[in-house]
DNA sequence: GCACTGACGCGGG
DNA sequence: TCCCGCGCCAGTG
């Protein structure tokens, strides 16, 4: 069981356009309750997610992480350069989740379980 | 081993 | 819908 090997296969997975949660990619990784190793994994660069890690916010959709980008709006032109809406709102930079929300179907989930398998990991 | 930290989540009101 | 509080758990020193 590796998480963080896990993590890169599911980040790589989140469709152009599409935003997913920390708890979802660790939900995914078959590591319930995990959500903040997800944004420490992120923040450290492991999980080889760094191409896709601006798709990662948190469940209301707020750009949590916005901080840890080199500017602090790279995140937010990044999604909008995919055509993500981002709005602001007293939280800060938000997506809405309804729209933008990446819902993987049971079949996703169990096709990556068993490619988890297959690689051991 | 212990205490603290943090790109978080969720249930209840 | 929003806000709040508590729960979570690998890393770190």
């Amino acid at each position: 069981m590796d998480f963080y090997k896990r993590m890169e296969l599911v980040c790589q997975r989140i469709p152009r356009g599409k935003v997913a949660s920390y708890g979802q990619i660790a939900l995914l990784c078959g590591m319930p309750r995990h959500a903040r190793q997800v944004g420490y994994a992120l923040g450290k660069g492991l999980a080889g997610a760094e191409g896709v890690a601006h798709r990662i916010v948190n469940a209301r959709g707020i750009l949590s992480g916005a901080a840890a980008f080199e500017s602090p709006d790279l995140q937010k032109r990044l999604l909008e350069q995919e055509n993500v809406v981002v709005e602001w709102t007293k939280d800060g930079w938000r997506v809405d989740m309804r729209q933008f929300g990446w819902h993987n179907t049971m079949e996703e989930a169990e096709e990556l379980y068993a490619l988890f398998q297959i690689l051991g990991i």
